[in-house]
RNA sequence: GGGCGGUUAGCUCAGCUGGAAGAGCGCCUGGUUUACACCCAGGAGGUCGGCAGUUCGAACCUGUCACCGCCCA
């Protein structure tokens, strides 16, 4: 016997359990292979090796797992391939934070034993999310579980990288990079977070050179002189005046009259030793807004993305001013005759040699090591002495911040290899734009053009050592030597200088997404010719966040074009789907974050709730192109739904609803059970429609409402007397048709709450014929024929005769344990016939006395019109007569009101001309109905009268 | 500044092709109906953000305004 409540805690486990002992989740199981079943494969986006599972992972592992469940019962040969990859940056954080506890840095232990030490922090306390997915019922096959730095994927790594250097594709330069000088590596754009903070705006003077002045002229819109005044400098505004040291030009906007005179004379740097001050051109360029500020723009190409672009255009040397930690450069020459080669270069003009700035060192000796914000308050205190600051206004701005190491980012002028993601870009372009893949929901689409078309060169080099070692090895003459080992290295080397030579590989590594682009089909085996790969590639669908497009869907597209094809030697794309779903956001709809502290734990919630409520809730919740913003009510209320259906199945039990071998839903007899396998096919339908349309939230709802709404409420309650009664050939079939719609609704429900319907499965298991399988591995139904219509409208009537009563009992105030006899005029043959056949039905019901059929109204009754027949309840005493034709007459005129409406719209010409014709037909019958009832209404309230 | 999305019941949200406004939670009333109080029955509650347009007909299409959110610069 079932307990009265379901515990997810106690079984949530043990089921799991079973489903590993059983083997349920590893694809290729030989019968389907046998019977030739097609694969379904999603490869999961891998979570990083430190994570842990937040509400994100919850919903993006339960659509997994739903479309997993929903095509493994299915019948087809599923692969859910999960995974991990090695996150180098937040891992490397990890375990460098742990070796600072007990006070030592990396560099003390040496590449080879800090990499030593990652591992072992991996075997111990990484991967911590995959038993949390597992927690959630996460079927994925970990016998296939892989990892980015696995023997296997590296290799991949190595091949990809060689090949697309062979091709040109990648290549080493010096490029402005978002630098992090915490972790002292590049980062990507992606791992940058761009958050306004209060800032400042300094004005600055920087003067002319050699005394020069001008006339500086303003105007208003309409062209009127505001201001003019001879001026021996120009105004320079900027947020970060440490970088002035670097400044190569100062740029104005071609069309600004105002500077029209100086355009191409040179200004003076206002800081640094008097002796040796810097001049530099006053150039144009279209960067600058002449609205904004001054109009006049310093460049510094070195530590400023746009001032970079401006410098390629205008061939405007790029000083770098700081070392790897963002402190002010103490390399090289002193200032004295640092400022002497940056003159020179001034003069010479043309293309400066980029190798040649870089080593020039233009921070003051006084600043040198100084921090940057340091560095920032000394130039201000200089310039300000020097009398040289027009003005300085708080401001808010835009600042880069590292997205793990939280500090602020420095644009950063390095050398770093490069992939050309143009180049890659443009199949994974074309791919989408030809269908070859497709968003779900559709405007994504748009997101990833965006970002497809803009796309920037790819850094894929990072300073760090926890990661994939960049195959490059060098001369002593810095020439590249790029191969699969260092073997191959050596033997390139010596073909190219003649001899052997000694090699230095680069120390840099990759980014873990140069990896994980990778993993759709590394992860079955590439560059192996697999199995795996022939049978599983290209895989289904992408499940992920929009959150993550350019992370995942991004390079996986880009690579997985470049290195697959198809049968017919064509690029192939890792997915048909890319299914993109909401963000989990608190109750009042605000991102979820640590530092706000409104983080619900999805672990919590399982806790509290069980897995299948919180899949539920994730489910119901993840409408197409909405976030989700979750209320722990909605997870009450879907785990009270699990306890609903854990008790229709403890009622089955006690009334000994046993499932029957030969049980054919096709033929039954009896008009309630022909009725409920009809409601249960449409139920089925709607659920698998809304899965196969990755419309969860339909699919969820369907079930919901056939399992609580229709089966529970109605099925069961109607039966109860079928039940308790004799006849025993109703009573066989009823109890056969409630366990076989239950086995279906388990069915139904199994890939949104497997836990608590794979139990109910084993127990309702129990008795009658054995089980072939768990339900994990059972059959999804493909029911079809089943709606009778006769038995539709017959329980449709029921259902509408039964509310009525009840709703106008209630209104009456009858008491609730009063059998009431009711008597119905000018019932037809249908509705007579409806009345016999559910008599027991419907005195339970609707708590009724005796059901009788006469021409006349018993005196005081209450009466209500069903279709053709009016229903009278006896309540003399009871009623009060003057309200009761308040009632009716109320009816009436609300009726008549949709009447009216209705007849407007048919007396519109143009509505019966240009409406199509169901539709104007579908009106003309809603005006018959409704005139019909109204009569009798009327006719009622004639009776009424009548009696008092 | 560019792009995307949102505004529907007290709250959280559905509403697909334009054709009679929905769910869950909350609220109110009643209920010891031996499956379930994590329940049952009944009920109240909406100018579908504003305005203008298209249409026989608009929550839905178009334009515009307002407010909110996100992404990118």
């Amino acid at each position: 016997m079932l307990d009265k409540t379901y515990k997810p805690s106690e079984l949530e486990q043990r089921i799991y359990r079973a489903w590993e002992a059983a083997n349920a989740f590893a694809c290729g199981q030989p019968d389907r292979v046998a019977a030739s079943a097609k694969p379904y494969t999603i490869v999961i986006p891998p979570p990083n090796v430190t994570g842990s599972l937040h509400m994100g992972h919850a919903l993006n592992n339960t659509v997994q797992d739903i479309l997993i469940r929903f095509e493994r019962m299915r019948g087809r040969d599923v692969l859910w391939q999960p995974g991990m990859d090695h996150a180098g940056i937040a891992t490397q954080m990890v375990v460098e934070r742990q070796l600072a506890d007990s006070g030592i840095h990396r560099r003390e232990l040496g590449r080879e034993e800090f990499i030593r030490k990652v591992w072992g922090w991996k075997e111990q306390s990484g991967g911590s999310i995959i038993n949390q997915l597992k927690r959630l019922g996460a079927s994925c096959d970990w016998s296939r579980e892989r990892f980015t730095m696995d023997e296997g994927l590296s290799q991949a790594v190595l091949k990809v990288f060689v090949d697309l250097y062979r091709e040109g594709l990648i290549y080493k330069g010096k490029r402005l990079v978002n630098w992090d000088p915490k972790f002292e590596t590049a980062i990507s754009d992606l791992e940058v977070e761009n958050i306004e903070v209060d800032g400042h705006m300094w004005h600055f003077k920087y003067p002319l050179a050699g005394g020069e002045t001008y006339d500086y002229v303003e105007k208003d819109t309409d062209g009127n002189v505001t201001l003019r005044e001879t001026r021996d400098y120009i105004s320079i505004a900027t947020t970060r005046p440490e970088t002035m040291l670097g400044d190569g030009a100062v740029a104005v906007h071609p069309s600004d009259e105002r500077y029209a005179p100086i355009i191409g004379k040179l200004c003076e740097i206002p800081v640094g030793p008097k002796a040796h001050r810097r001049v530099i051109p006053i150039i144009t360029d279209e960067y600058p807004d002449p609205e904004f500020g001054s109009g006049a723009v310093k460049i510094t190409g070195a530590h400023d993305f746009n001032d970079y672009a401006v410098a390629q255009r205008n061939n405007i040397p790029k000083y770098r001013l700081m070392d790897e930690k963002a402190q002010m450069r103490s390399d090289g020459a002193p200032y004295a005759q640092a400022a002497t080669l940056a003159m020179a270069i001034v003069k010479e003009g043309g293309e400066p040699d980029a190798k040649h700035v870089d080593a020039i060192n233009l921070v003051p000796d006084e600043y040198r090591g100084l921090d940057r914000f340091e560095a920032r308050k000394r130039v201000i205190a200089d310039i300000d002495v020097e009398g040289l600051m027009v003005m300085v206004e708080d401001k808010r701005v835009m600042q880069p911040f590292g997205d793990r190491s939280k500090v602020v980012i420095e644009p950063m002028l390095t050398d770093q290899w490069f992939a050309d993601a143009e180049t890659l870009a443009k199949p994974a372009i074309e791919a989408v734009e030809s269908g070859k893949t497709e968003f779900v929901p559709k405007n994504w689409e748009k997101t990833y053009f965006e970002w497809m078309r803009n796309i920037q060169p790819w850094c894929i080099s990072r300073q760090l050592w926890w990661g994939h070692q960049i195959p490059a090895w060098y001369g002593p003459d810095d020439e590249v030597f790029v191969a699969h080992d260092e073997d191959e290295a050596k033997a390139l080397a010596k073909a190219h200088y003649g001899e052997d030579k000694p090699l230095e590989r680069d120390p840099d590594v990759l980014d873990t997404w140069f990896s994980s682009g990778l993993w759709p089909f590394s992860t079955l085996g590439w560059p192996d010719e697999t199995p795996e790969l022939k049978r599983y590639y290209k895989t289904d669908v992408l499940v992920t966040g929009f959150d993550i497009i350019f992370f995942w869907v991004a390079r996986m597209m880009m690579m997985g074009l470049h290195f697959m094809k198809d049968d017919e030697g064509k690029p192939e794309v890792p997915f048909h789907t890319v299914y993109i779903h909401a963000l989990v956001r608190d109750e009042q709809g605000a991102k979820m974050s640590k530092s706000k502290g409104n983080v619900i734990d999805p672990l919590d919630i399982a806790s509290e709730y069980g897995a299948d409520a919180l899949r539920f809730t994730l489910a119901a919740m993840a409408a197409q192109g909405r976030d989700i913003k979750l209320a722990t009510s909605r997870v009450e209320g879907y785990r009270n739904f699990g306890t609903k259906i854990w008790n229709a199945s403890r009622f089955l039990e006690m009334n000994e609803c046993v499932r029957v071998e030969s049980f054919d839903p096709a033929k039954l007899t009896h008009g309630v059970n022909q009725w409920i396998v009809g409601e249960a096919e449409k139920a089925a339908q709607a659920v698998t429609e809304g899965i196969e349309a990755y419309r969860f939230n339909e699919a969820a709802g369907a079930i919901y409402r056939f399992v609580w709404n229709i089966f529970c409420d109605w099925y069961l309650e109607l039966i109860k007397p079928a039940l308790q009664g004799d006849d025993e050939a109703v009573n066989a079939e009823t109890r056969a048709t409630a366990a076989w719609v239950l086995d279906q609704s388990l069915i139904l429900l199994h890939p949104f709450m497997p836990f608590i319907t794979e139990e109910l499965w084993a127990r309702l298991g129990e008795q009658g014929p054995k089980r072939d399988t768990m339900l994990i591995l059972a059959q999804w139904p493909d029911l079809k024929g089943l709606v009778d219509k006769k038995a539709e409208a017959e329980f449709d009537w029921v259902i509408r005769m039964v509310s009525e009563i009840r709703s106008l009992r209630a209104e009456m105030n009858a008491p609730a344990g009063a059998k009431i006899p009711v008597c119905v005029l000018g019932a037809r043959e249908t509705t007579a016939a409806r009345l016999e056949a559910n008599r027991e039905a419907l005195t339970t019901l609707a708590r009724l006395g005796a059901i009788s059929t006469s021409d006349a109204a018993p005196k005081g009754s209450v009466q209500f019109v069903l279709d053709e027949a009016t229903f009278a309840l006896p309540l003399e005493g009871v009623i009060d007569i003057s309200a009761e034709t308040d009632r009716l007459n109320g009816e009436i005129a609300k009726i008549g009101k949709d009447i009216s409406q209705i007849e407007g719209k048919l007396a519109n010409e143009n509505f019966t001309s240009r409406a199509p014709e169901h539709v104007v037909e579908e009106q003309r019958q809603r005006k018959v109905d409704a005139e019909a009832v109204v009569s009798k209404l009327r006719d009622a309230l004639k009776r009424l009268e009548a009696a008092s």
